[in-house]
DNA sequence: ATCGACCCTGTACCATGCTACAGGGTCAAG
DNA sequence: CTTGACCCTGTAGCATGGTACAGGGTCGAT
């Protein structure tokens, strides 16, 4: 299949054109190839890479963190016990998040819930959720 | 029960001192009681509203979304709908988090899994987790 | 061959969310 | 009544994550 350009990546994507370039420069994406007139040459999976980079910015992950779990693959070599713990640091992140989440979510629905009914039970509903 | 200085609610959430200050100015904590000094006064709900905050940024809310998540609540005026609806947009905006934790989560516990048996499926195994 | 739409590098600037003084007042233990 | 730990209000500076040119080259349709 034929490259695209940046500007193609960058409208598909919809991430601006300059950011495309940061998040080369950053190694958030790989150094891209270049073209004899020296334009940068990019794939389709350049667009999952940067449409994931978006979403995993919206759930707190900084860039740092971002191309670290770009990162996390089995290696051919010896690292795998290193990749898994990793990994599993991860997913302890992600189900922290996950259940931090549900709590917001579970107060939010009480709120909610109390609109139909009588006066709030709470000065401020929502921080009910953090303090079992 | 008697107030807490300024010096005492950042220590006991952990906030820096000078970003509890620079959020009373940008309203994400209410305009603190002076005494007769000048000194703030806070009470205890302020150390559970400075963890929401903290924990609501690691989700990826910013401060203004923190704020907007913090004055959900129910009045006693006619405003209910309104609540009930900002909160409900609330609740679909977790909802997405949550969702595009768990597939985040799955792709990683794949990842690991592959670990203990032959080599990766994938070049990059997190990106599988969100191109469904 | 030329015009508009695109690409390149480099550098500067921006918003958000803090964090760190400077310069000065307050409080309480000894 | 002093001394050290705290508080106050500015205002300035910093890290992160972009975004926006300037100045110049490239590509392809006409």
């Amino acid at each position: 299949m034929k490259p695209l350009t940046i500007g193609q990546v960058a409208q598909k994507s919809g991430v601006n054109i300059e950011t495309v370039r940061f998040y080369e420069r950053e190694a958030l994406l790989p150094k891209a190839d270049r073209s004899a007139s020296g334009y940068r040459q990019f794939d389709e999976s350049t667009i999952d890479r940067l449409t994931f980079i978006q979403r995993a910015k919206e759930l707190g992950f900084t860039l740092n963190e971002i191309k670290e779990l770009l990162a996390l693959r089995v290696e051919p070599s010896s690292r795998c016990a290193d990749v898994k713990s990793r990994a599993e640091a991860k997913i302890a992140d992600i189900d922290d998040k996950i259940r931090t989440l549900r709590r917001m979510k579970n107060a939010l629905v009480k709120l909610t819930g109390e609109c139909d009914g009588r006066g709030s039970t709470s000065e401020c509903p929502i921080l009910d959720a953090l303090n079992p």
